[in-house]
DNA sequence: TCGTAACCGAGACGGTACGTCTGGTCTTTTT
DNA sequence: AAAAAGACCAGACGTACCGTCTCGGTTACGA
């Protein structure tokens, strides 16, 4: 599952058959709503290095074992609590041109990136990622290739236009052209620019049609 | 100057003049290379996150403000650890081709991170960048930039040789084939093969050269 | 009352009348029980330090509020637990002599505390009893009181038979008596053993006759 | 040793010699000052039970760890406290009659115990020894024979105006007369009078001089 | 025979305190 | 003036229990 979030009731999973009784008290919805607004709260201000489960326990009125109940670490708690704002503000752009396709695409994540707080949490939760196995899998199952799904539908469009070949590796494509934007956020050596965006974009799709 | 290590002397930093008459007793260069030793050491057995000055002077025999006194933070003194291994390793291919070049120089690159211990050490300082901003200038100093110069002169002499036009944006075009790499080390998704090396450094000759 | 149990139903005590009607489900023997033998095993493995209500509640396979229903405190349910067995342990002798009477007493308790888990487990009862004030009135009644006017029967009997004089102050001389035994359970500065049982009713019995 | 003191620096104890070097930066008086006062504080106000070294090290404005560093547990901590006052109110009388010694001795320490804030916190010591092994030690090596040594002298002085026999336990004598105080002071089922230390002392002597 | 009251097990809830760890600083003596 | 040592304050960590509460369900009585 690797979503980072631990399921209610220390039961085994079960498969399939009848819905499942579901003993003991039920988790709050409330407790689990004053978290994540916490968390949000928290995240937004300090950013994820400043992020205590302390403090968003504190003033979500909430123990910290309410917390720990529910998430493993604070990487996966900050994961949830960004996905729910980031979340649907990646679009899937249809305009009949791959080119314009992708720069639609990549000028959305630019604009979540560059105009909201969501930048450098995005960054702060890759870098936690990397010390955390946990939130680094729920990071890739419910953010990277989530997306990677998305764009790469953008792709199966474009060779049923017959604008692309039909073996084109996917995951190069989109690797270079995110993989360019990513390298801007995480090194801040150059600008996310709209500019960047238009020359990755034509630079991509340029190679795409002579390859 | 941002390189995170501290000069020694708390003098005022003197322009020109006569040599500086140094007061006091001199840094020990035995502490100096006690440290590094140390640091290297903890560094490849528990990656940076579980490296703490604390452990390092232990290990190095030196006291924290030995160590505080040279360096800022956890981060620069990993920083320079890593720089005595990973510098050197980026060589400056000059084969007369320009894919060929940039071939030769992302597989060094990979081949580095992948075959040694340099791979998630490299992950990880780019991580603690995100929330040591004196690390991040360093980083962006020594490493990011230092490199991309390397790398520029591999274009300039394509340019020379006429293969590609005179003013493409070098910065794009290595964000696009470095940008990919990183993508693929930090967030884990697919692995960095040689195949992987050969389609991202044929897509972007083939966009160079058409756009 | 003061025992620490709480009486079933949370209705008004009633003081006279019908036999009271009882409604709703009457509270089960087998968790009682249970309750009970989980408490004297944690209490005999770990001490009245170690016992948690929530590992009693988990041994007996009871939920926690099944024992909050019945007990006030830890301290309440562990004299339950603890008296089930060293209740009837403390015999009455009746040998004739107040000597051979007091001897026979103070043995009988000093075998029970030198003899068997009681020991450890009644010097942690009076422990809790300091910080409980509940387990401390009930430990009066239950306990001190209760094993008192056992010895005072045999006082009693003394002074019928004309060997001590009748206005002797039964609280003191018990407290000689068993204080001293007390004193050296709970500050184990010197061992209990059967020649300190004779020295203190030698002295306790020649103090008596004397004065 | 056994005093729950930790002694200063790592290093290993030094039975003789030089008068040892000291490194590194020595432990702060005024810290040890306010940790004490603190804890003295807290204990008058609360008692030991509601006594958390969190609190202490918060009143005295000192980090937990500089607390844990010289004690071993709460309970230790509290010995110190208690110590500097109720050390010192035990005196030594030296009447000429063994009975005045003694009732003066008795007198004192129920006065000690009945009207100051001594009687629960010594309770509670007694209490907590229960549970902590260290605090045990503590308790015995300096109060209990502390005090006994001194009441030792008492007897050592009767036997030797050949008030009592030279053959004397004093051990049981002395059982017999603190331990009853210590058990009306503990169960708390019998008041602490003057009257009673007049009671107890007339039997111990009548018994001592008869046996 | 049904409703209602009190019980039952499970487990989540808001809290408190634990003892540990690390960060970055400060204070000694020694070199 | 720098070094090694180690104590200093601060504060977060993750855990253990506390005593309460909320579920779905059971058991007995009395209407």
């Amino acid at each position: 599952m690797a979503d980072g979030r631990i399921p209610a009731s220390g039961h085994i999973v079960r498969e399939a058959g009848p819905p499942a009784p579901r003993r003991g008290r039920p988790r709050s919805a409330q407790a689990d709503r004053a978290i994540m607004d916490a968390a949000a709260e928290v995240l937004a201000e300090r950013g994820l290095a400043g992020m205590s489960i302390e403090e968003v326990a504190a003033r979500a009125g909430v123990g910290k074992t309410t917390i720990y109940r529910r998430w493993t670490s604070r990487g996966t708690l900050a994961l949830d609590a960004f996905l729910a704002e980031f979340q649907g503000q990646q679009p899937l752009p249809d305009t009949g041109s791959l080119h314009d396709d992708l720069l639609a695409a990549l000028r959305a994540w630019i604009r979540s990136v560059t105009g909201t707080s969501a930048g450098p949490i995005l960054a702060s939760l890759i870098a936690e990622a990397q010390r955390d196995p946990g939130l680094a899998a729920s990071w890739r199952g419910r953010v990277v290739e989530r997306l990677r799904d998305q764009h790469k539908i953008m792709l199966d469009r474009a060779v049923a236009r017959g604008e692309i070949a039909a073996g084109t590796d996917y995951d190069v494509v989109l690797d270079l052209m995110f993989g360019a934007a990513y390298h801007r956020l995480l090194q801040g050596h150059q600008p996310l620019t709209d500019k960047f965006a238009r020359q990755v974009v034509d630079y991509v799709v340029a190679g795409l049609k002579r390859a």
